[in-house]
Formats: structure tokens, sequence, C-alpha cells
DNA sequence: TCAATAGTTCGTAAGTAATCGAACTATACA
DNA sequence: TGTATAGTTCGATTACTTACGAACTATTGA
């Protein structure tokens, strides 16, 4: 039988959900902002941020796991893409432009630009409607 | 015992070597060229050839076997970042830069010049000369 | 014909990543 | 209180990545 995790955790001083990192601006590296915007789904989700601002990870509609986009969002706040905070049961997304900008100038902007073009559609992955030949 | 590999092949009418694929320009993919150059060997693979032009794979000074290099070679090329053809023994390695600047304009250069600002140094990850305190 | 050079392929090992469902925490609200 | 909502953590699975050395092909040039 399992006990409590809160009875565990609290009772020996250790907090349950971690700290939210987020690396400093100039601790962002190149490899892994690239690395975390060479997946479609975390594509989709910097995109999504930049044209309709800062919001909750509920907000995208991805056909995934609630885990794995908690997992995704991870990976874009560790690489210095996002940057998290916490407002009630949400966690708003919005993305690090600044810090990017200054570290690697126009990088961004090209990424999801290029993003932008070659997936015109709303939702995530939608082949821009079934065409019947 | 292992028979030779040409004998197998070539009396099945196998090619040994595969011939070189490259993607056609269209169905080069942002997130496939993203994911080549976010790992660091291939940004300076790619760095280096914008810097000094095209290139055989043995002029670049990295700390890896040989059959590393070929796959990240392959992995550059098969996303679209690389074209190789083939002279004498060696393969020359060039970067597609006419292709992905109409594919994702601004892209790659964004990318090489964050790479070579951060990474100043001329050969692969010097970390800019050992600093004593 | 032989040796040297350039690069590929293969097999393998270790590490990392994407994914899920179940159990959980945390907050808001009726 | 209790219930609903938002998101995290955990453990497991599956797949991919990076890396290496050994064996190999292909070409050049002595």
């Amino acid at each position: 039988m399992r006990e409590k995790l809160s009875t565990i955790l609290y009772s020996e001083g250790v907090l349950f959900m971690k700290q939210l990192h987020h690396p400093d601006r100039k601790d962002i590296q190149l490899a892994s902002v690239l690395y975390a915007l060479s997946d479609p789904i975390r594509l989709y989700v910097a995109s999504e941020i930049r044209k309709h601002g800062a919001q909750a990870c509920n907000s995208f509609k991805v056909p995934i796991a609630k885990s794995t986009l908690t997992h995704h969002a991870r990976t874009l706040r560790e690489a210095g893409v996002i940057h998290t905070r916490v407002q009630g049961t949400q966690r708003i997304l919005s993305l690090r432009t600044e810090d990017l900008d200054e570290r690697f100038p126009g990088l961004l902007d090209s990424v999801l630009q290029a993003y932008e073009r070659s997936e015109p559609g709303e939702g995530f992955g939608e082949p821009a409607e079934e065409q019947e030949e």
C-alpha cells in the first residue's frame, strides 16, 4: 500500500512541486533552442503564443496526453524559449522574445515566420483539408 | 566465416553504396532543419562551410570517429541543409543556401550568425582558451 | 598491382526522448 | 466540505540518437 505523496514529502521538508527553472538569458544555448523548436508540437505551441499572446496549456488543441504536453512545455522552458508563470490552477506560457532577440537576433522571428508560412492551418497538424482526387 | 560484402551484394544486384538522397526543395521540413542544426558538431560543420566554402569531410577538425561524422553529414543532408557531391575519394559538402533561403527566408543566416557569435573560436568546441583566475 | 586515403556500412552499447495512463497536488468555486 | 479543473510527477514502454571500432568499398597514385 502506498502512502500519500504529500505525507511523505512534506513530512521530510521536500517541496513537491519543483521550482520552475528558467535559464538566465546569458545561459540560453543556441543548440538547445533549436532542439526545442525542432518538434512539431512545440513549434505549434510557440507559434500560437506568438500569434495570440501568453496563454495557458489547456488552450492548445493538441492530440496528446496532458502529461506529454507538460513534458513539451518543460522542454521549451528549460531551453529558454518560453516563460511559465503560475496563475491559479493554470500555468501561463509566454515567449521570451526579448531574451531571445538579444541573444540570437532575428532567430525566433525567422523560425516562427517559416513555421507560419509552412503550416497555414489553424489547429494542430490539420493537413489543410482532405483533398479528394 | 563471413563472405565479402561485395560478393553478396553485387551478386544479388543490390547497390552497395546507397544513392545519396537529397530532398527536393519543397520537401525540406522546418522541424528537420532545426533538428539537424541542434547539434554542436553539425552546427560547427555548417558554419565552417559557410565561412570557408564547400569542403570535404576530412577538413573538419572534430574529435569524433569517422563513422560518426558520416552519420552527422547524413543527418544534415537528409534534412536538406547540405548537398554532398562525390569527387574522387572525397565527398564535398556545400550548404543549400538558395533552397533554404527560398523556403525559410533568413533562417539559415540567423542561425549561423548566432552560432558564430556564440562560438568565436576557430576549432571545434575550444572553450576560448583556459582562463586562470 | 599494391598501398594510402576518404568515406560508408554494420553491429553494438549507452543514453535520451516521446508517449501514455494512473495517481497525485493545487486552486477555485458551489 | 466536496467537486471540478489545471497541471505535475511517476513508472513503463518504445523508439531514436550518438558514439565507437571493425570491416568494407572506391579512388588515386606510386
